[in-house]
DNA sequence: GAGCTTATCGACACCGGGTGTCAGTACCGG
DNA sequence: CCGGTACTGACACCCGGTGTCGATAAGCTC
């Protein structure tokens, strides 16, 4: 979470001390920079094993949920119970998926959380945490 | 979803036209309106055997998917995505959930539904819908 | 660079929520 | 009361996900 100390480092690390730099992890990352919308391990599993990397699905199950624990990506779950993963932007947001394609857009909502937070306070609540998701169809989807 | 035709029905009727009033649902129905928290399948399952209904797992999966897709219950997927049922009030609506004893309360939020539609015109996205779940820990708990 | 320690990998067995099947049952209209 | 049909439920099955454990390889030390 806390930013890089001043070495030259490149962009996010995923490295973490006593966590070792692999094959497999990289082309889980470098699929998931090139993506941008929520795909299920089984899939990118599948990507990667059609882009001739050789890895197992336990492995994808696990680095992705590695990288979620560590908030290196979103997760969410399809109306099927089936997780998705997605590489997103550091700052706190929500999502806007189209039911049709799966397209994805980033939200911002200050106006949320401070309902949320709010609201919570009302009933007595604390340690909120809260999921947002909005799902509809897209423009080109709907034409 | 559309009011009941005007003839002397009393609560909510459950009861579909071309849908059977049978004991199984009907002990599910009583068994929802007995409750207030969300309960799995499986939990709600053993609570009617518990009170000597006969009634077989498949059913209870079935009718209360049913119930869902008809709109009588609310269902929400934990976070070890199983899914979990309750009945809830007619209009739309929000859950503050503890994660601790699992007491919900409902809550409203026009703010929440004018934001979500806001933001999803401003991307061009129709059809919404959308889902808001706050999680903390209740009074209670904390003490 | 060699050697060693240990995290990681991945094939496989397994788990558990949920669904499909299909013969038997019980509503409900006539 | 009877027949048709919706519903039921035991059981097999599906499939996403996890645990296991021997094999492998990253990275440290010398």
């Amino acid at each position: 979470m806390s930013a890089d100390p001043a070495d030259g480092t490149t962009a996010r690390p995923t490295v973490v001390p006593g966590q070792r730099a692999t094959r497999q992890r990289a082309a889980i990352g470098d699929l998931l920079d090139q993506l941008d919308d929520f795909r299920s391990a089984q899939d990118i599993h599948e990507e990667l094993r059609r882009r001739g990397e050789g890895i197992g699905l336990t492995t994808v199950y696990r680095t992705l949920q590695a990288l979620a624990e560590a908030g290196e990506i979103d997760v969410l779950r399809t109306a099927a119970g089936e997780a998705s993963y997605r590489r997103c932007s550091d700052t706190h947001h929500h999502h806007l998926v189209c039911r049709t394609c799966g397209r994805t857009v980033e939200v911002e909502g200050p106006a949320v959380e401070h309902w949320a937070e709010k609201v919570a306070a009302e009933h007595g609540f604390a340690e909120i945490d809260h999921t947002v998701e909005i799902i509809g169809v897209c423009e080109s989807c709907r034409s």
